[in-house]
DNA sequence: AATGAATGAGTCTTCATTCAT
DNA sequence: GATGAATGAAGACTCATTCAT
């Protein structure tokens, strides 16, 4: 007699979860000429078997960008909740965007990969420079707000968002290229927070009241 | 005929640059997945004559990297001659790194894949490795130094590095992810400067003294 | 237990109907290319059970060809047992040919599929061309009969039954290509007997006397 | 030195007609399932040489198809010019296109995949069915026009175009189930053109004037 | 008896590389 | 020195077939 039903699904579940995890083993290593063949290997699982869970190569990488989405949305939308002074959001924000990345830089990897690799199908790349812009949009008013409030240093708050999101990538190249570097010396969040700190001037946190 | 000879050692350099140049220009745009065709035709030559003169698409890379290299060891032997205090040598040495990316992204994008890239042979990996450590040396030299001198924030040297390597790394993504914003709002350098800044508030956690 | 086993024999033959019927269906939609998923799709049962009745694929198009061959055997041998004028005969062996093909034309497309394609299994081949070989056979003996008896148009006998099965053959066709025309418009056997038809006039080619 | 853009020229002229007249060899050998390694075979080319001169298998079929149509519009065009009356057009049309099926069966084998095949893409299948629909209009219209003038039998125009496309295309399946038949007992025009004839009415050819 | 998960051989296609001219 | 025709290995994907349950 055939396998229960829902022993096939516990089946079905547990493989593609299994060939997912492969994947993101791979691509960590291999990055971009991840080959089926890599994943299907480091899954322990056929060739074909690939093909059972996923249509395409493609449709594998789209579940991967998914699954990225997905997580990061739910974060943003937590944060966005949160209402306190403009330090305080950024702090927290980068924060968490920092200990993202520390926690899953292949994520990251995966995301970057998709915004800059050519070959992306087109509404993936258009979902994740979305996804981009929207973070960078946060960040920016995060910013300007800080500004105002005499919070953050002054300058063009174009640049201090590049020079936010410019240590972030570089935080997951450095996942890519140094594995141990980037377990031993990830920098603290204070460290990258200070390029928004306003120098010259004196105090900042707690002590708000100054500006007005 | 010793002219003919010259001469086509004149033209055989030519050819030789032109086919760089032209690797150069196919590698900005298309970043991972150039092809020997794709070289060849933005050089207006044949794929034939590309095998003339790079005996294989590695060997191409491989003088695109020596390139590299070369230009960059001599920015540090400069460098290493200049006497100054600790914070204006890291001031100038980190403007010229910003500087350099900012000038040739294509360059660093080169030289990290050839980092990150598990197909790189090793001696070229090797290399690359090496040249990496020696700019990581000199950068967590001059930290430390400068935190002797009190001139340098306090903190971990290694994760100080690791936070400007980074910042530095992201740049060259940026500048492969969004062109435009890498030029329209390309961060100064005083804005990463600031994670190596004793900020002169010195209380940061909790610390509400104002110093001074 | 008697009953059980019983049953499973009904059951049994009814699922490997199920399956040839499906067959037919499939076969007649997507020509060649008809895959085992296909089949058991249509049959809306697994495609491993198709497996559990027909060993392979070819086996299960071994069973779909006997049932032709069977159906057309059992044909011909009712109808060489009629007596009658030769053309009367001719006549009615062709209705029937060619209502058959109107009827389903689906058995045939397979049975000229067999004879065409290279990869059929050589005993299959065998098979389906003696099969073919003895309606011409039959056909051509009719024609001869009748030329004797003047009531066929003179001509190589050859030459008449090629164009019969010919004209045979071609429906087929039209009813994988062209379906509705094949439906609307489908030629009566009157028409096609003409080819046959002593014509009144006997005169063609230069031989302008009518006989009568 | 490189070789002649002239020799160059030469020589893909030539490959390209190799690899086409191959690719006819084997279509009309291997019916549906050719590889393109079959092709390059057949040529005695390597497998990669295919796909120098065909970006793919379609463009291939399509460059097959295109020598179809274009002979096949050429022989048309010539047709459409000739003013007789309609029994001879008639009769010579048939022989055209009969004699047209003898001389390369192969081109009119490809033809009708193309129309019969459900992977045909679909400008391709449409530029087939057009054709196919600008020949039937063409009969059509002569055998209206023919029984109006009272040569060509009574009865649904529509199942005499019917019966003679039926014809041609059983031609075309003969070639390529029974080639040696084919040869040998290929079946006069005279035959097929019976099925148009008037029968019960006496004389036909020169002799048209008796209707009116 | 029935299911569908799993396997791998075969086909299309790309691309680095060789070689005759 | 220069060209581009020619080759073949490698990767994506399909599908017949097996097998545990």
């Amino acid at each position: 007699m055939p396998r229960t039903e829902e022993a096939n699904q516990r089946i079905r579940e547990a493989q593609r979860e299994r060939i997912l995890e492969a994947a993101w083993k791979v691509f960590a290593q291999k990055g971009r000429a991840v080959t089926m063949a890599d994943v299907a290997m480091a899954a322990n699982v056929s060739y074909g078997l690939a093909y059972h869970y996923f249509t395409s190569k493609e449709a594998l990488f789209r579940a991967l960008i998914e699954q990225i989405l997905q997580s990061s949305d739910a974060a943003f939308r937590r944060f966005e909740e949160v209402q306190e002074a403009p330090w305080e959001r950024l702090e927290s924000l980068l924060s968490r965007l920092i200990e993202a990345r520390r926690e899953r830089p292949e994520l990251f990897q995966l995301f970057y990969q998709v915004l800059s690799d050519e070959a992306t199908p087109p509404d993936l790349h258009e979902l994740a420079v979305r996804h981009d812009q929207a973070s960078q949009d946060l960040l920016r008013r995060l910013i300007v707000e800080g500004q105002a409030a005499g919070e953050i240093a002054a300058g063009d708050p174009d640049q201090l968002v590049t020079a936010i999101q410019t240590s972030l990538d570089g935080l997951i190249r450095l996942a890519a290229i140094k594995p141990e570097r980037f377990q031993r010396y990830f920098p603290d969040a204070k460290i990258i927070l200070r390029m928004l700190k306003p120098c010259q001037d004196q105090y900042q946190n707690g002590n708000n009241k100054r500006k007005e």
